[in-house]
DNA sequence: GAATATACGGAGGATCCCTCCGCTTTCCAA
DNA sequence: TTGGAAAGCGGAGGGATCCTCCGTATATTC
């Protein structure tokens, strides 16, 4: 697996990587139940550490963010290669599913990795990261003849992100699933 | 037309109706330079008026972006009446075109828009109307028999809105068109 | 030209962001 | 074991924003 882009280059002290696990752990939980917005004097707060503790170790906000979904996009990144290796019929519609499902965890957190795209953003490098996964999948789906051949890859990956973004806040799976299908439909080879 | 739901019931006494179009004015242009979290004591500042003065015709921000997107959504709803009665073959794609270019103005509206939807928030009745006029163009093309009769028309409305949001910060056109067509292809009866 | 309803303005308390730097803890070599 | 350098900690503080409150000023009406 690829390393943690942003790793530290020598092995933290303990307090350091004590307070730094304790600070991912309440930043996780404010950034689910504020959304991006979250306010970070409160993470620090309730993590029991001064802000500028949190901020030695997270120089902003993107960073934090970063650290945090990066286990998420790898997860999606190991599934696209599974998928894909084990020439799964439906790896589309099942890794698409996960991407809207499961993929992004906190409000707003779609957004910015979209929006990121491309940009010098910290958070530009899992942008790409998880374009390249649906460069597999959706690629393999193309040479299967599932997906029409003049679908750029990265438009399903953005598609599935907007779905994601807008479904966001929904408590049960309807309109995800819904929408999800329509973006499906509308790669489909029209046959 | 539908009269503006929050319009004062009687008529503002000329100073104050001088700013409040000040204010419009200048939060227009402030939210389409900085999007939707530009400063309101920026607003009230460059308006010449006080930041009182501000808040007591805008209660809150909502309520100011309200007032500014009320005249694009009246806009996108007599576009949709039109088509359906003109009973135009491509109205379907002219119309939801018209919502991914043109209806949402400031950046994260859009969001703000879907995020609101039936919810109790003042941009509630804005997204409704939305809803009701996508719901009118989608109805009619079903009846054309140019979308498959089990889509929601809400749900064609809310992946345009899902388009928009994504791709609002794009300088050019080309993804955005592109990704409204695998929607419009995914709505579809497939042939 | 009052009297009264309306509207104005901005000080102020609360919150948030992020930086800076003096103090504390850890760790390792002697 | 111990002492000093390296690494890390914490929170005060400047700047920005949000929104409320209320004394003052202006329009409108009679």
């Amino acid at each position: 697996m690829t390393p943690f882009p942003t790793a530290p280059a020598r092995a933290l002290r303990s307090d350091a990587q004590r307070n730094r696990e304790r600070l991912l752990e309440v930043a996780h939980a404010a950034f689910e139940e504020h959304g991006v917005d979250a306010s970070l004097d409160d993470v620090a707060r309730r993590a029991g550490v001064g802000i500028g503790t949190l901020y030695r170790h997270f120089p902003n906000r993107d960073a934090l963010i970063e650290s945090l979904i990066w286990a998420d996009i790898e997860r999606l990144v190991a599934l696209a290669e599974e998928l894909v290796a084990d020439d799964v019929a439906d790896g589309l519609e099942r890794w698409l599913g996960a991407v809207v499902r499961h993929g992004i965890t906190y409000r707003g957190l779609a957004d910015s990795l979209v929006a990121a795209s491309g940009a010098a953003t910290v958070l530009g490098g899992l942008c790409d990261r998880l374009h390249g996964a649906g460069a597999a999948v959706v690629g393999h789906a193309q040479r299967r003849g599932a997906v029409r051949s003049d679908i750029d890859p990265a438009d399903a990956v953005d598609m599935t992100a907007a779905i994601a973004s807008i479904t966001e806040r929904d408590a049960d799976d309807g309109r995800r699933r819904r929408l999800l299908q329509i973006a499906i439909d509308g790669l489909r080879t029209s046959s």
